[in-house]
DNA sequence: AGCATCCTTGACACTGATGTCAAATTTGAC
DNA sequence: GTCAAATTTGACATCAGTGTCAAGGATGCT
């Protein structure tokens, strides 16, 4: 290594992922990036080549924190409180910040209209993995609650939902009514055994 | 009347509406507009003053036209199969033309940042009114089917879980997919009657 | 210390967007 | 037919974005 990046990467990461997040991918330049995180625009480019290969590095940061928190949340004895967990962990990620950023992966699968193969197929590898993390949660038996549908079915149910969850976000900016509509699904999805 | 309009308006909105519906707000360019509805940028600019306005104008054909046929298609004596029939629509409405169109409100919401009142407003007011067709038509008692959740519950549920659909529609693109999700809710909310 | 290599920096070319405007044109009303 | 009012038209100003590049600057290796 001679000529040695003068940059923190994974600083820099960080920084241009809370700008993603805010602002989402269309609406951020470059320039935008470069102010935000402290590197020159040219350098960013050198780095990376281009804005969306910089974006697809930023997601992966973005899903991996993701995917381990949600998963962390899930892990409750109880489904019900697993469950309940799992929607606190969602709506919170979507209400920080002012304004409210919402969700990166929602805002660029809509948000971009020519949505070139390798962001669809990032987006689509992280709706797979909270899928299957639902999956696997679901699947533990529960002593005291039944699931009206099949692990895979509610799980997949859950990721429509959580979707779902997003427009409302953005369109409302009604965190109750965020709650209300994540507890009317748990409450669909899961039934006093009876004894 | 003296000095009159070249153009027939309503026909130039619907031309507009299809490039909004298949492109999105942001990346849709005057330019854009005034190609695809023989309308020149300048005209446009005259009629409407600036693209936000000229967008919130077809926005409202989009939603009267949509409203109307949502109500057409939940019009059916069975809960039921007002409710597949509804998802029916839903689905058909977002899997049309190449590439598929997806939906003009969420695209909207999600993709704007900015979501100035004006516009943000249009979308809540369309979902509020998908939501009161709804409510009203689960209202409506049904001899073999009981709703699992008060028709209020149900309906705000459904019109989030649609929201979520539209997201499925633009990651997967698979519109299986998307009728399995909808049946799913449908099975959910819907248990046979015990007599 | 010197060098090769990579990074950084600022300027540049290019493209495409919005919105403005004056001049030309159309057309209903008298 | 003439006129007044609105529309149409094409050119223009302005701005913001992406990506490129050459020159200058660091820095690890020998």
């Amino acid at each position: 290594m001679v000529g040695v990046r003068q940059f923190d990467e994974s600083e820099m990461l960080d920084k241009a992922l809370t700008l993603f997040w805010q602002k989402g991918f269309s609406q951020t330049s470059m320039q935008d990036l470069a102010e935000a995180t402290g590197v020159q625009r040219g350098s960013l480019y050198n780095a990376y080549g281009d804005k969306e290969t910089l974006f697809l590095r930023v997601f992966g940061v973005y899903r991996d924190a993701y995917v381990q928190k949600m998963r962390e949340a899930m892990d409750k004895p109880k489904m019900r409180e697993a469950l309940q967990s799992f929607f606190e962990f969602v709506i919170k990620s979507m209400r920080t910040g002012a304004p409210t950023r919402g969700c990166l992966s929602t805002k660029t699968a809509v948000g971009i209209e020519a949505l070139d193969e390798a962001v669809r197929s990032a987006i689509r590898d992280l709706l797979d993995e909270i899928e299957k993390a639902l999956d696997e949660r679901l699947s533990r038996p529960d002593d005291a609650e039944k699931l009206a549908l099949s692990p895979s079915d509610a799980a997949r149910l859950i990721v429509t939902h959580t979707r779902g969850l997003v427009v409302i976000e953005r369109v409302y900016g009604d965190e109750a009514r965020m709650r209300s509509m994540a507890d009317l699904l748990i409450q669909l999805l899961l039934k006093p055994k009876v004894s």
